[in-house]
DNA sequence: GTGAAAGCGCTAACAC
DNA sequence: GTGTTAGCGCTTTCAC
């Protein structure tokens, strides 16, 4: 292992001053320089096997190319789509992406947040826990470097993400236009848009067919929160149907009704939000889970997109209603 | 947006001198420090919203606390599950970790290990696409740069891994236990270890106790190649088991059975190898997956550990056998 | 066209 | 215990 070379070596070994390599290292060549000594310089880094040390580079130069993103969960596959759709976005565009998993911890997303503004990125996508700590955010501002809320809305940031209300009020249509009308919803926490956009366009949907909800109750977006939350509707409420404010507590839904013995649907509606490709499992399942699709690995291009050339306010990205099976359709069966 | 605060200027707020700041940031305060010093430091800290810019400190230190992670598929839950376990331990010691999700292309996987290099990262854990470039491999050495193979092997470098040879040799014995004489095999490819080593272990065992495959087919791991070799096997030849040498490929088995009308387990027995939890898509896989369980974070924990910490020639998890119920029970059933 | 010199922000000897 | 000093490797005026 021999030491690594530097730009002074490079300049001995080429017979020129390290001005000299720098600027052909940047591409300053162009305008006004000798070709000959261009080309002993090149020969040099050739011959030295020389690589520029990128902490120096970055310590003089303005800009890393590098972006931050936190997730609160790298093993959903949800956001693992995300990711992917970012990162392709980024690379695309020369920059690194530094991806870090929260695991649900607000504290571990405040000290990764803290990380990637010592690593000097030159924006943020943010995908928060819960409620965003207010102070840090404007720290990033302070430095001049963007965040932009993706998937969820931030206060105060531009945001990129579903039009949740929209798509949760066709859903509740659909919903009311197959019969139902014991309506149970399982809503995401109240502390992520996610989960308010999409309990509110479904609540909007319900009012102006003037029906209310036969049961309501907060999860927290995972498996067990909705199959705990279906337990106390199943056992408590008369409900024909139950919409879950995303797939993963729609499952615990299905599960729920399994251990109460409801068939599904023919006892009980189930429906949920996001329609990740939960390939191959989603073989296994008989019938589809009757859901709402969002184009994730987009919202994610999109999201990198805005904060790398965009100076707009956020955007949207259109979700799709999945008409499975976990309804009953009167078309078919009549209901 | 103003500058950020430098060491200096929280020296200055503080009425200390940079050193003694510094010693703060890097906790070489315990040793000899009086605490109300400390103190003012932090409160200065504190006051200027300080955070140590990284590119300087990497210039300084010798390395940059940064290493890379270069794996074939982060949407694969056992990947992500890796991928945590890696962060978790390399989080601990203060490092940071550049994710690089190849996508199963080599050529990807191929510039993300030149950037990498360029990165200036400590040291790599690389899950290869298959047989890896020895040529960049190489120049990662000459510069001092450890690459550790995790969870397959590569030739010369040290490794993580599962014992996937003694884990399929227990995996073959139990399912001669069951009584299956007819067994089928549907392997990894030939250019990944742990494909290799699977059907090593398990073509051992068979051997041992004069059994032989009553077909043999290369899949490559995905659904859809172990969904084809299954059709493959039950279209031509009588099997009474098919094992796959991985849950994925185990699922697209399940999907051929289904389809060939063949019921699991009473007219085919079914077996797979990794278990991550499918949680909660596995809630409605009746029955449970007969498989080998691989404790995949303790993988990436040892991984990133071996990478930082140690010397040693490389490491093997141990992998554990799940009775599951899609191969034939003879104490339950009378098989 | 090219070189000399001045730091970027930080850490680690070495003083005291 | 804490301050002073000397760079880490590079880019960038500013001379010539």
């Amino acid at each position: 292992m021999k030491r690594r070379a530097t730009i002074r070596e490079v300049a001995a070994y080429a017979g020129v001053s390290p001005s000299t390599v720098s600027r052909v290292l940047n591409g300053h060549s162009e305008k006004h320089m000798r070709p000959q000594t261009k080309q002993r310089v090149l020969e040099a880094i050739e011959q030295l096997n020389y690589t520029p040390v990128k902490a120096a580079q970055t310590l003089r130069r303005v800009g890393t190319r590098t972006l931050g993103v936190v997730i609160p969960d790298i093993t959903n596959l949800y956001f693992a789509l995300l990711v992917r759709g970012i990162e392709s976005a980024a690379f695309e565009r020369g920059f690194t992406t530094l991806i870090c998993d929260s695991n649900h911890q607000k504290e571990r997303e405040g000290r990764y947040l803290d990380m990637l503004l010592s690593e000097d990125v030159e924006g943020v996508l943010l995908a928060p826990v819960s409620l965003p700590d207010e102070a840090r955010i404007l720290r990033f501002a302070e430095h001049g470097v963007r965040i932009v809320a993706t998937d969820r809305q931030i206060p105060g940031l531009p945001a990129v993400e579903v039009d949740n209300r929209r798509a949760s009020h066709e859903l509740a249509e659909y919903i009311l236009s197959l019969g139902y009308r014991q309506v149970a919803y399982v809503a995401g926490p109240e502390g992520v848009s996610t989960g308010r956009d999409r309990l509110a366009g479904f609540r909007e949907a319900l009012r102006s067919n003037g029906v209310g909800f036969a049961a309501l109750r907060y999860g927290d977006f995972t498996f067990d929160s909705g199959h705990r939350c279906a337990m106390d509707i199943l056992d408590e409420q008369a409900a024909e149907v139950i919409v879950a404010a995303n797939d993963m507590m729609a499952f615990g839904v299905l599960r729920a009704a399994e251990e109460r013995g409801r068939s599904v649907p023919r006892d009980l509606g189930v429906a949920g939000f996001d329609h990740v490709p939960h390939v191959p499992y989603a073989t296994f399942m008989h019938p589809e889970l009757t859901t709402v699709e969002v184009p994730i690995h987009q919202l994610g291009r999109a999201a990198a997109t805005l904060l790398l050339d965009g100076e707009g306010k956020g955007a949207q990205v259109k979700a799709t209603l999945i008409r499975g099976g976990t309804c009953r359709d009167l078309k078919r069966s009549g209901g």
